[in-house]
DNA sequence: GTGATTTACTAGGACTTCCGAGTATTTGAA
DNA sequence: TTCAAATACTCGGAAGTCCTAGTAAATCAC
């Protein structure tokens, strides 16, 4: 793991004085690697907590999804849109999580180009189960007060916002340019 | 992508009102989730940026842990400590690196179980080139102003901190327990 | 000094992500 | 109406992460 070994020192910190020596400022690079670091040990402490359900963060999320949509079930396309990720890669989770019997495709009659994920009885009872171990662990940041997690959130936001991650409020979605 | 199919809102925002009508307060789960796609967006931006120079970010990182090294060389043990990372990604890193003529394996003739990677003056003229485009870049983050990349690292650094990620300051390493 | 333990690297496999390309179906335009 | 363009999904492949397990070499203990 990357965490298992610990250094004596803060290995970000230790670059950014390098980095410094050799090219300049490291305010930005220090920022970027802590982003990589915290959800590389965010996402092995999620996945290690949902082991015993025998499922990963990402088969999760879409677990989740799949709840909270009306009946139970949604077109491939739309869990890659609400996910952000590559249409691939709903694919991927949806042919694993439908070998563990959790969910099932389903043609959509509608519109027979698609295909509906639903979930089985199994996987939501699944994802109740896995969904009280991610709350009572915090999502793996129990230790962090709330009002840092509050500015965190914000400060992240702020930074998805600038990367043009979601509309700004004031941009009229209805009357595009 | 997840990037480029754009919502009229933000999935995160609407997956926390989603949640807290389901399960509860959502925050910590908002600050995951939001790590989580930083995350993401950040490392497109970056192997986007590196794509004219045929690396990734991860095997830029090691460039310049090596380019850092006194002689340009160091133990792939050491690069997987320093970067945080399971021994077999260095290996595999260095694998790409070394087909690439990037980096070279040199037999450590001290301690016969190490192999050193060096890197080649095509590896050194490289990694110059490819920081120069990142800093111009800003690591993919201009826009977020500087006071605001500080609170985030230091944000962030909390959260590692209490992650276990790197020993406190007031912990002697000398003298254990 | 010899044997057990630890350390260093690599091979193979699981999982996730992306991309490019191919097929089917629906929508829209001439 | 008919043909082109957009949309939905899947397959194969590349790249990254991790894990387990194996071999070789160094270190430690008796």
């Amino acid at each position: 793991m990357g965490r298992s070994s610990r250094l004596a020192f803060d290995p970000i910190d230790r670059a950014g004085e390098l980095w410094s020596t050799h090219f300049g400022d490291p305010l930005s690079m220090k920022v970027v690697t802590s982003v990589m670091r915290v959800q590389q040990l965010l996402l092995a402490e999620l996945d290690a907590i949902l082991k015993p359900f025998d499922i990963t963060f990402a088969r999760y999320e879409v677990l989740v999804l799949l709840t909270f949509s009306r009946n139970g079930s949604l077109p491939l396309s739309k869990i890659g849109e609400r996910l952000m990720v590559h249409p691939t890669s709903v694919t991927n989770a949806i042919d694993r999580l439908e070998r563990q019997g959790l969910v099932r495709r389903v043609p959509d009659a509608s519109d027979r180009r698609r295909t509906l994920a639903e979930l089985t009885p199994s996987g939501k009872r699944l994802t109740k189960r896995a969904t009280r171990a991610l709350t009572e662990a915090d999502f793996g940041i129990t230790g962090v007060p709330e009002h840092a997690q509050r500015q965190l959130y914000d400060l992240l936001r702020d930074l998805r916002a600038s990367a043009g991650d979601f509309p700004h409020p004031d941009e009229d979605v209805s009357r595009p340019a």
